[in-house]
Formats: C-alpha cells, sequence, structure tokens
DNA sequence: CATGGGATTGACT
DNA sequence: GTCAATCCCATGC
C-alpha cells in the first residue's frame, strides 16, 4: 500500500482525523492500524497553535502531511499529523494503533522504555502496547527527533486503508485528557475496537436511558 | 529570570 | 478513585 500524499493531509482537520482511522503507520519494521484520532485547529484553545507561531509550533504551521511529534507532561513523545495548508496551525493526534506487524520488538521497546501492566509469564498484551498516544510512540520507537519529517517518505510512514478497513464504522466524542473546548466532539475512533484507548467511548445504546451522557454528536463542525 | 501547567502513564489507596 | 514523574516552553514580573 503507497503511502499517503501531502494533499491527503492538506484538508479539514475535521476530515482528515475520520479518515486516517483504518490508515497503516510504519516505522522501523513495526506497523499498526489507526483506530483513534483527534482533531487540533488553530482557532480554538486546547490546539498549541491557539497561542501563535512559537519554536515549539513550528513544525505544526508548516506544510501538510508533515509529523508534528512533540514532549507531553515532560515524559512522553505525541504523534501528530499536521494538516490543512501551510502557514494554519492545525494537526490530527494519533491516539491509538492496533498492532499488526512487529509484536515482538513493541514489547520490547514497552518493556524498555516504560513500565507497561504485565501478565502472569512477565508479557504484555497486545492491546496494551499501542492503546494510548504515548504508548504507541514507544512501541513504534518515534520520538522527538521525528519533529518535522514526512509522513509521505518516511521514517514516519502513513499508508491507506487496508481492504477490511474500507468504510469503518466511526464513534465520534469529546476528546481526551483536555481541559478547554470540551464541547468540540472532535475525537474519532474505531467503533468497539479493543485497541481504543481510555475512556473507551461507549458502544451501542445507553443501558441507562435517565443516565446524564455526553452527546455523540458535535455541537459544531 | 521564575513560575506553572500540561493532547499521559503506571503505581498505589 | 488519587497521584507523582519529568521537562519544555509560554507567560508574567
Amino acid at each position: 500500500m503507497a503511502t499517503l500524499p501531502p494533499e491527503f493531509y492538506a484538508r479539514s482537520v475535521l476530515d482528515v482525523a475520520p479518515d486516517l482511522v483504518g490508515c497503516v503507520v510504519t516505522h522501523a519494521g513495526v506497523s499498526g492500524v489507526i483506530v483513534e484520532t483527534e482533531a487540533y485547529h488553530e482557532t480554538e484553545p486546547a490546539c498549541h497553535a491557539f497561542a501563535g507561531l512559537t519554536p515549539r509550533t513550528q513544525t505544526l504551521f508548516g506544510p501538510p502531511g508533515q509529523a508534528y511529534v512533540y514532549r507531553s507532561y515532560g515524559v512522553h513523545a505525541l504523534l501528530n499529523a499536521v494538516c490543512e495548508r501551510d502557514g494554519v496551525g492545525a494537526a490530527v493526534l494519533i491516539r491509538a494503533l492496533q498492532p499488526l506487524t512487529g509484536l515482538a520488538e513493541m514489547r520490547s521497546r514497552r518493556l524498555r522504555g516504560g513500565r507497561p501492566r504485565a501478565d502472569a509469564n512477565g508479557g504484555v498484551q497486545a492491546r496494551d502496547l499501542c492503546s494510548g498516544p504515548g504508548k504507541l510512540t514507544q512501541a513504534m520507537g518515534i520520538w522527538l527527533s521525528d519533529n518535522g519529517t514526512s509522513l509521505s517518505r518516511g521514517p514516519v510512514r502513513i499508508s491507506g486503508r487496508a481492504r477490511e478497513w474500507r468504510d469503518p464504522e466511526i464513534v465520534r466524542g469529546p476528546r481526551v485528557g483536555i481541559t478547554s473546548a470540551v464541547d468540540l466532539h472532535w475525537r474519532f475512533s474505531a467503533a468497539g475496537n479493543e485497541y481504543v484507548s481510555r475512556p473507551r467511548p461507549p458502544i451501542g445504546p445507553p443501558r441507562r436511558p435517565g443516565a446524564r451522557r455526553a452527546s455523540a454528536a458535535g455541537p459544531r463542525l
């Protein structure tokens, strides 16, 4: 499968984010299917670009199709795909992958770098390898040095959907871990997929009709 | 120049 | 459920 061209990313983040679900990230011999993304745009305060162009957000404002990798909580590297036209600060955060190839290498990197929850045999469950934005960069060996590199040419590459991921059912909800712009439901995940990060989006109809819950539909695009 | 706050994770109560 | 780790950088004095 060919990598996605820069033109794929040169659209609204709200179109690119759901379209990336089902696409494949490959790096250093390991790969996984994207099962969860979030959209960020300079016009809303949860986006790093909201404060304007700074040394940190230089890549974010750059041309589409580049990797924006930054350090989160002083600990983790988070992978984003820069979107929209050059000069606009917008990106899609890759939040979770379903491991595809190189699971042994992923386990090795996760055990070495972090301290993932292990089973009785000291192994890491497949669903714990890439079920979070910090976990997946660690499992795939993606670091801050990949910031600004091309997602079409590598070293980190994203290719299109495989046959079985043609037209996936996508669930939409509020973004995770942010304190501002919580009314924007810009998180997109593959419905019912086991490799999505926490909190897992609800699947199916509400169990308690009277319970207060967030609407699945966003207030605006 | 000092300070405070994260687009998180994993351990612990 | 709560909380520390850890560091870049935006902000304010």
